[in-house]
RNA sequence: GCCCGGAUGGCGGAAUUGGUAGACGCAAGGGACUUAAAAUCCCUCGGGGUCUUCCCUGUGCCGGUUCGAUCCCGGCUCCGGGCACCA
């Protein structure tokens, strides 16, 4: 008949689906696994890249299942976003719509795999029993500071008069109507992630089990960095001017300072300046600049102002210019440049003719004697620095921080490249920020027993204009809470990062109305055991979620610190050495390989071509492979159906020969395949191995008594370890021959070590024969076995033994002379 | 530029703690079955040598440590990823 997956994976489908095995509910009796995947986009189909990821989560769910824990292995869908309101604005239809139906679509696709998920437990971000609870959490952060507006620059198409995210905007022009794309500053919503800057960076070195990779892309992200903020007075302007350096020991070498072009006391200077009509053209000519101009040249551009201002240590006075290289996101967006001791500043100095003074020597009695030709950015000695000088940079740096303290104008301080998280979109297909603003008391928050704030129907969406939000008459306008007077809404929604930065703990209670989720069952079924999912999201959706973990435990609604124990980042899947996209046309669909090689045959080759963090190019032939190797397995019940199915009883020790060697064999899998799933994670080994146990089991001859029923159990509970791998076919062989394959089986280690093994005699190193040798043999009797061969005797012969190295079970290193 | 990875047969990969390099699979070649093909099964498969139950050689390159190195150390080359004028 032949194994039949067409017939069989949709059927089994069914069944789950009717049955719902995979509901799960708390159960503090037993030893909980949370295992969660990133949940999709729905983007309308599930890519290979899905299949992969989820077919790492699945194996782990299932097999954890079968050993006995309460396993929650939960889906859903990061709704909002711009695609769906792109498509809007195409085709006119409302976003929800689009949104709903590919999320019928991509929810069969994934059943078409037959991935175990407690589909009672689904969520959908756009909806607002979701949304509501994004709401929540900002009123809560509200409460507690930890959130503020400020004026943020975005890209603005004037033409089609709207904001641009970033990848509308490449290029410098508009996707839409390729107009040029211009800086504007809006007031937006920020959240104060820098308060937890600290804990963030501290906390990685708690996750053991995150991949170093991503720590270290996290750790680089957040930035932290050790200096000072000096102020520098300006000369005749009644104001200080605040630096961040990290080289506060080269502060007697700083010639000038600079600020960004945006620094907010740019506008103050321009009014009393000379230099008013330079600096504003200067400033004009930055904002104009393209993100891809400022990225692609490193020369430095910048601008006296005509103000100076007193180096608090030297007292000397110093030009204050404008510089391009000067970031206003970055430490105090005001620099103070030491031209000797730091390249940008040196090749600053260059540019514009400015003076560089040497004051660290890098080394003990270092000269500057020639002119120099690059800056000299190492640590040393502090020269021609008053009464620091001799001092090393170390010492000086902590000893400079006292005296600026003490002198109040300047202190040690710590800054952050990460910054605070702007989560205010000027877009529709988003969490509305719950805010009204009121003529008479400001901003109001949406009182908690008004939430969910829900997006609008009464839209229309052109693509023009701004958010379509904008365009609903009964969303703009309301009632202040407070005082009852006419007041309108905040139209801007929120980050869609906000929404997966916390999804997973609404998981565990996907319908309740009082709360985000219940502490109980947070506190048995947190944290997430196991977190699969794309590199891509090493920084951004994982510092957010680490972030939005500490905000819930402060709320008093956690009790963990860290969301996810075990982190797995899966590499991508490629096709031609190329990753997969549409314009390269070498996209392959997931619906067409199932029904090629079947759901089972998919996840076994996704899972056996490469260890999951690494890439994996997807080969129709692999694909094959695997499928020929569970149709060989089928076949074997097929021919061989009274010994699959007759559980018949045989005493393990007594067994001998082939049958013994089976035995162990099947052992020694377990073992294997335990080990590879649990501890390593390397799911292509553990199929490798099987595939092992099943070459031996069909090599074996099935002649006699006593194998068979050794072949019977071994074939059984290959079919259990193949479960988690190829669901499908091991429950159908399970109900075809009567045998269970819901437990995962049972390892005997006394049977997971082999009798013999090949004993790898060596002289000075080099191989020079094998023996096979008794499991435990003693140094002594290796000696005696090796010696006893012809071609080491022969090799012995008229030279003396130095040295025996025995490595137990394994190999003999004779060291001759 | 800085910070992480990585480099093993024709290909994907294995070798987990320094101990038989190439498990497992794909591709390829040969054979069996067949009127034929597909499917299936069997054999060969890093390179070289007088193709042998033998020898030499081989894990990007150069050197080191060690009885022994794909693995550890130093110096390179190339590839991938992240960050990128971060003061």
């Amino acid at each position: 008949m032949g194994y039949n997956f067409t017939e069989i994976e949709p059927r089994w489908q069914k069944r789950w689906e009717a049955e719902d095995p995979y509901r799960v509910k708390r159960d503090p009796s037993r030893k909980k696994f949370y295992c969660l995947e990133m949940l999709p986009y729905p983007s309308g189909r599930i890519h290979m890249g899905h299949v992969r990821n989820y077919s790492i989560g699945d194996v782990i769910s299932r097999f954890m299942t079968m050993n006995g824990y309460n396993v929650m292995h939960p889906m859903g869908w990061d709704a909002m976003g711009m695609p769906a309101e792109n498509a809007a604005i195409k085709s006119g239809n409302h976003p929800r719509q689009h949104t709903y139906d590919h999320i019928e679509m991509m929810r069969t696709q994934l059943q078409n795999l037959g991935f175990s998920y407690d589909w009672d437990r689904e969520i959908a971000s756009c909806d607002p029993e979701y949304y509501k609870w994004n709401q929540w959490i900002f009123l809560k952060m509200m409460e507690k500071g930890l959130v503020y507006r400020s004026r943020r620059s975005v890209n603005w198409c004037p033409s089609c008069r709207t904001v641009l995210a970033n990848e509308q905007a490449e290029g410098g022009t508009c996707w839409r109507c390729d107009s040029e794309v211009e800086l504007k500053e809006l007031e937006q919503w920020f959240v104060r992630i820098t308060d937890y800057a600290e804990e963030l960076l501290n906390g990685l070195d708690n996750l053991p089990q995150w991949p170093e990779n991503v720590k270290a892309m996290q750790r680089h992200w957040i930035g932290r960095s050790e200096g000072s903020f000096v102020t520098f007075q300006l000369d005749g302007i009644d104001k200080g001017l605040e630096v961040f350096t990290t080289r506060i020991d080269t502060i007697f070498g700083s010639t000038f300072v600079c600020l960004a072009p945006n620094h907010p006391l740019v506008k103050e200077i321009r009014q009393m300046s000379p230099e008013r009509k330079a600096i504003d053209e200067f400033v004009g000519r930055m904002n104009h600049m393209s993100r891809e101009e400022r990225l692609a040249s490193t020369e430095k551009l910048g601008q006296f102002t005509g103000i100076y201002a007193l180096n608090p240590f030297t007292k000397k006075r110093i030009p204050v210019y404008l510089a391009n290289f000067v970031l206003m996101e970055y430490g105090t967006g005001a620099v103070m440049s030491v031209p000797a001791h730091d390249q940008r500043d040196f090749e600053f100095a260059k540019k514009y003719q400015l003076p560089i003074v040497p004051v660290i020597a890098p080394e003990p009695g270092f000269r500057y004697e020639e002119e120099l030709t690059e800056a000299v950015e190492a640590s040393g000695v502090l020269i021609d620095s008053g009464v620091f000088t001799g001092i090393a940079s170390d010492t000086a740096k902590i000893e400079m921080n006292e005296v600026a303290e003490a002198g109040e104008f300047g202190r040690g301080a710590i800054t952050y490249k990460l910054k605070d998280w702007g989560i205010s979109r000027q877009r529709y297909w988003g969490t509305p920020i719950p805010i009204i603003y009121c003529d008479k008391c400001g901003i109001v928050p949406v009182p908690e027993k008004d939430l969910p704030v829900r997006l609008p129907d009464d839209v229309t969406f052109t693509g023009e204009g701004g958010s379509p939000i904008l365009t609903s008459e009964s969303f703009l306008h309301t009632a202040c809470p407070k005082c009852g007077g006419n007041a309108r809404r905040e139209t801007d929604t929120m980050d869609t990062f906000v929404d997966s930065s916390w999804y997973y703990y609404r998981y565990l209670n996907p319908h309740l109305d009082t709360a985000p989720f219940d502490v109980d069952d947070a506190a048995y079924w947190t944290p997430v055991d196991l977190y699969v999912g794309g590199v891509e999201h090493a920084t951004m959706h994982l510092i957010y979620t680490r972030f939005f973990t500490k905000l819930l435990r402060d709320f008093g609604l956690l009790k963990i610190d860290e969301p996810v124990n075990k982190m797995v980042t899966q590499g991508m899947v490629i096709k031609d050495g190329r990753k997969m996209s549409k314009s390269l046309g070498n996209v392959v669909d997931p619906d067409d390989m199932i029904q090629k090689y079947g759901a089972d045959a998919v996840r076994v080759f996704m899972l056996f071509a490469s260890p999951p963090e690494k890439e994996i190019e997807w080969k129709d032939q692999g694909a094959e492979g695997a499928l020929r190797f569970l149709n060989r397995v089928w076949s074997f019940g097929e021919n061989n159906p009274e010994i699959v199915q007759k559980e018949e009883t045989f005493v393990a020790e007594e067994l001998e020969g082939e049958a013994r060697s089976l035995f162990q064999k099947l052992h020694q899998t377990i073992a294997k395949v335990e080990e590879d799933i649990e501890k390593r994670l390397h799911l292509n080994t553990a199929i490798a191995s099987l595939m092992e146990l099943y070459n031996q089991l069909s090599a074996t001859s099935l002649e006699g008594e006593t194998i068979r029923p050794v072949a019977g159990a071994v074939y059984r509970d290959m079919i259990r370890m193949m479960m988690p791998f190829a669901p499908h076919m091991a429950c159908e062989l399970g109900e075809v021959y009567g045998f269970d394959v819901s437990t995962w089986p049972k390892l005997n280690r006394k049977f997971a070590v082999p009798d013999s093994f090949t004993l790898v005699v060596q002289v000075n190193g080099k191989i020079k024969d094998k023996i096979e040798a008794w499991v435990g043999i003693e140094a002594d009797a290796a000696f005696e076995l090796a010696a006893g061969s012809e071609r080491i005797a022969a090799e012995l012969a008229g030279k003396t033994v130095l040295k025996k190295i025995y490595v137990p079970d394994r190999l003999l290193n004779l060291v001759v002379r």
